[in-house]
DNA sequence: GTGAAAGCGCTAACAG
DNA sequence: CTGTTAGCGCTTTCAC
């Protein structure tokens, strides 16, 4: 006997009785209502959401696809989370990695759970994997891939890098060295963007060979930050780096490389957190709004998933000066 | 027509054939098999999950219920999603931050998905929650609740506090403040044992007004950490922290204070991190193995799954010595 | 080695 | 307002 059939019983009704009491309430006479209720109390019932979501074509669930698990991405997740349990909706995890199969993989999974919808840092490889989100209600989130139809909440990428290095120029700087992430992602490419705007605004002529490009980790912030201070022509007396892994490498590598922050180079970076606060000197960051963001993301698929146009939010990521940056 | 019911009709077979192949090929002839393979690549058909699911009255999945997702537990998580993934499971994530309803929630929540079993930071309400782990294969991780019956994975909490503590006898502090969580939870009460025994070894009175208790959040670390400088009758010498965000808390009340540290005051923590690592000076910590909590609480669950006796891993911490502590 | 049929636990039409 | 019935997509007997 299943488990709704027992309470029925309990209750002296029928199944489907005590699934409308649970689910339409009204359309049940108040003394079965009642009846139903206090048969469902006192056995702690839970409806099979397997079940549920089976007859009803659709689960409660949303999948989240995140590229790595760092406390970037873990202060997204909790916000989503957060937001996803007000709305009685709960979150299938995946991490891509960045990765073409493991993204391909989550979202093969994902799909055969019946979600209501997604959200997802795209990556490189999402584009190709379109087939795999036609009729799922998608919200992009960081980053976007250009898929058309799909939402977007990102941080204002461009503007972010863009004040951050207007910040470096106006202090006097003009050898401005930055790391970024791989260009055809779009935060790599917004915060790339802002930093060239920036040395333009300053008339300062773009030079590649003070700019590297990485993969988002840390380790790939060092190595670069080893190669750029190594090897430019110019040595630069200020850096730029576009995501916090990374400046976290660089910082590590300044340091074996016993340079002192500010005095030796100034460093200005993406995404703030109390690594970047307690850091002696504290870390000029731009600070993106982390919780804001995920909270947004999942308001914004409840949202569309009630019906409505495609929402592209952009929030403001300001740029917060503090001790690393000083004037050559 | 269901999926299924689709590829049977393209391989010219019946659906019990189909799922036949993908789940027990060995009882399908060879040339059937193939034909059912080549229509299932043809469509990038997957059987629905919840269906399967339901069926076979039980899925793949196991449900992760945290206390938190600061750095510590993005760690975990994305361990456990690891080993999760190459064993064919996947995660249904859930944070309770330590609270009885949103524990409760989970648990509710995940037995309606028929997960294969759980892993689980257990609270101080995990007790009275055991009716909700019925029937439930539980590892606990990081904590232990005392519930019999689960399996455990946990740092040797005990001794990685006392060899803190040693290290700071030995270099003769004597009045050593120190901030725990509450002692109804494993860990601190672990700590703080070692906390005392080490302060034994060394014929060092226990002076409760040297110790205060927070909640393993950060604000509450910077006010324990505020009341025992501004308050204690002896002014300790050196600080022993038992979690990371209490000892970010701690470390931004000594900078409002202006303690300079290891000068002014030693200081002494739980749980390594790259801030711990690039604070200036860097932080001795008691170094749990984070990821490899959570990949071994996850290999735990899956032998579990496969029957046998609860296992109690305990893994080592080692004291990793740095800059913050020094002689008083 | 394969197909027909039943059923996992639930909800939604349809009667009454 | 409530009960009966069918069926979501899959797996698993049970025959053949």
């Amino acid at each position: 006997m299943n488990r709704l059939a027992e309470i029925a019983k309990l209750a002296g009704v029928s199944a489907a009785t005590v699934s409308r009491t649970l689910n339409r309430p009204e359309l049940v006479a108040e003394r079965t209502r009642v009846r139903v209720m206090n048969a469902v109390q006192a056995t702690g019932f839970r409806p099979n959401e397997l079940a549920r979501s089976l007859r009803q074509q659709g689960s409660r669930s949303i999948g989240l696809v995140v590229t790595d698990l760092n406390p970037f991405h873990a202060t997204l997740v909790k916000a989503v989370q957060d937001t996803a349990e007000q709305n009685d909706l709960n979150v299938i995890l995946f991490t891509s990695d960045d990765s073409e199969s493991r993204e391909r993989e989550a979202l093969l999974t994902l799909r055969s759970h019946m979600p209501q919808g997604l959200i997802l840092i795209p990556t490189a490889h999402t584009r190709q994997h379109q087939k795999l989100l036609q009729g799922l209600t998608v919200v992009e989130l960081d980053r976007e891939s250009g898929l058309t139809g799909t939402h977007t909440v990102q941080a204002q990428n461009r503007q972010g890098a863009l004040e951050a290095v207007r910040h470096l120029t106006a202090l006097g700087h003009r050898n401005i060295g930055a790391i970024f992430g791989q260009l055809h992602i779009s935060t790599a490419r917004a915060r790339f963007e802002g930093y060239v705007q920036a040395l333009q605004e300053a008339g300062i002529a773009y030079d590649e060979t003070l700019v590297r490009y990485g993969n988002d980790l840390e380790a790939s912030g060092r190595a670069a930050a080893l190669s750029l201070l190594a090897e430019a022509a110019r040595r630069p007396t200020a850096l730029f780096v576009s995501n916090h892994e990374m400046t976290v490498g660089a910082i590590i590598a300044l340091r074996s490389l016993n340079l002192k922050i500010p005095r030796d180079l100034s460093l200005a970076s993406f995404d703030d957190s109390r690594l970047m606060l307690l850091h002696e000197p504290p870390i000029s960051v731009v600070a993106q709004p982390t919780y804001e963001l995920g909270k947004r993301a999942c308001e914004v698929l409840v949202r569309a998933l009630e019906g409505g146009e495609p929402q592209h939010l952009r929030l403001e990521a300001p740029f917060i000066p503090r001790g690393s940056t000083a004037p050559p």
